[in-house]
DNA sequence: TCTGGGGTCCTAGGACCC
DNA sequence: TCTGGGGTCCTAGGACCC
């Protein structure tokens, strides 16, 4: 017989101003805006920046004197700080169930066996009481018997502030309502295509899609939406994934701080996404064997000449020694690069990626393995760890970087920097 | 001046094999 | 009249997520 299950869902809320605001109380209570890279758009919003009408997209240059009338902050993302304060709230996490899946920076699934229901409320309010008591993130619970249900749960929790963060969906008499009260939009697993389809089909709310006929769910949404609606029914379809699957590719891209036209500075940009990617593939201990590289004009200057290309190659033996990935992704970006445009962006993919200790031998060259080469970039990964990053690079990536983008509003790395951690004077 | 970056999964179709 | 029937692997494209 199955046992009991249940899964929560803990979500931090507006989590990049939340880690922002640990360190600066003085954006308590204040409309905080995080940025995308390149300053460009709101990605995380407070709840005051919501009730004045900014969205999540939000181009920064359009809200800012708007802002300023209103004593609003916007503050360029600091990935460093949020990725370190995720870390410590996954692992305060465990401590409530070994069954704990990472789901996103700022997500978790946790499951639950045989727990009695009538708990649940109170232990939703002691996994918000820790989380903000020991890292200072404030965070909402929302209980189901599937992963989606769960989700939903955690949506009433956010929304509505009578529910002090938890909301619990377990056999609850208002499942219906709730599910009525949810539009297809904003379902776990329906995304914009999706929800438009179901709407002109006249299906509007979660009720009306967990009542529509399996098969033609299946039929028009694939499995996966079967699936979707099907946990909306309480079938437990999708499993929380503990393991950290090994990733299947890697991909490192930004766009420019201005528009870029030169070979030579694309060139060099490139190779630093590169450098960045293989580095990413070294640290889990991975190799590849295929790169892609693509670059691409500013869609929204639709005046310009758009353009925007990729190719791949393939190494002869797979590889996470950088110099191999730097001549492959030069003369890749050879093939794909068209004088007289104005680019915005280029990046590179890794792919086929398997453990360093999996790639097939070959009879007439080394592994990456096998001869030097893992040796000289453990060596430079070492030096770069302890004496800061880029310390020691490759000469292609340039040394102007005119391309790099613009971090303004960037807040220090209270956590993981030395020189950056604040000080608290004793009285 | 100015609009992100990094992932996953599923399906259809073509190549190729016996 | 009629032109096999599976498999598998690979890739591109489309959908989704945060």
């Amino acid at each position: 017989m199955k046992r009991h299950e249940i899964f929560a869902l803990v979500d931090c809320n507006s989590f990049y101003v939340s880690c922002e605001r640990i360190f600066q109380p003085q954006l308590e209570n204040k409309p905080v805006g995080v940025l995308s890279n390149n300053d460009g758009m709101v990605v995380a919003l407070s709840s005051e920046m919501k009730k004045l009408g900014i969205k999540r997209g939000d181009p920064a240059f359009k809200i800012g004197n708007f802002l300023k009338k209103h004593d609003g902050v916007l503050l360029s993302s600091n990935y460093t700080l949020y990725g370190n304060i995720s870390a410590r709230i996954m692992q305060a996490l465990q401590q409530f169930s070994p069954d704990l899946e990472i789901y996103s920076i700022d997500e978790a699934f946790l499951r639950f066996t045989d727990l009695p229901e009538q708990d649940l409320d109170l232990l939703g309010k002691k996994i918000r009481a820790t989380i903000q008591t020991w890292i200072g993130v404030p965070v909402s619970v929302g209980f189901g018997s599937t992963k989606t249900l769960a989700k939903i749960a955690n949506r009433v929790a956010k929304k509505f502030s009578s529910t002090e963060g938890v909301y619990n969906l377990c056999d609850h008499p208002n499942l219906p309502k709730v599910l009525k009260w949810l539009e297809v939009d904003n379902i776990w697993g329906v995304g914009r295509k999706y929800a438009k389809m179901l709407h002109s089909n006249g299906i509007h709310n979660a009720w009306q899609l967990a009542n529509t006929d399996y098969p033609w769910v299946k039929k028009q949404m694939t499995v996966v939406g079967l699936r979707t609606t099907m946990e909306l029914n309480g079938i437990s379809c999708i499993d929380i994934e503990m393991d950290i699957a090994p990733r299947q590719e890697i991909v490192s891209s930004k766009s420019f701080g201005k528009p870029v036209s030169d070979y030579q500075e694309i060139s060099e940009a490139l190779s630093a996404y590169c450098v960045r990617a293989v580095e990413k593939l070294r640290s889990q201990n991975l190799v590849a064997s295929q790169i892609m590289v693509f670059l691409t004009t500013n869609r929204f200057k639709k005046e310009l000449p758009q353009y925007a290309n990729y190719a791949l190659t393939r190494l002869p033996v797979p590889s996470a020694y950088t110099p191999d990935f730097l001549i492959a992704a030069r003369s890749v970006l050879k093939q794909v690069y068209r004088e007289g445009y104005e680019y915005k962006k280029v990046g590179v993919m890794l792919a086929d990626l398997m453990h360093e200790s999996q790639a097939p031998l070959d009879f007439f060259a080394p592994t990456y393995l096998d001869d030097k080469r893992k040796d000289i970039m453990d060596c430079i990964d070492k030096i770069n760890k302890e004496m800061g990053r880029d310390v020691l690079t490759y000469a292609g990536v340039g040394v102007e970087q005119n391309w790099q983008m613009r971090r303004e509003m960037l807040s220090p790395r209270f956590t993981t920097c030395w020189q950056e951690i604040p000080i608290v004077k004793a009285k």
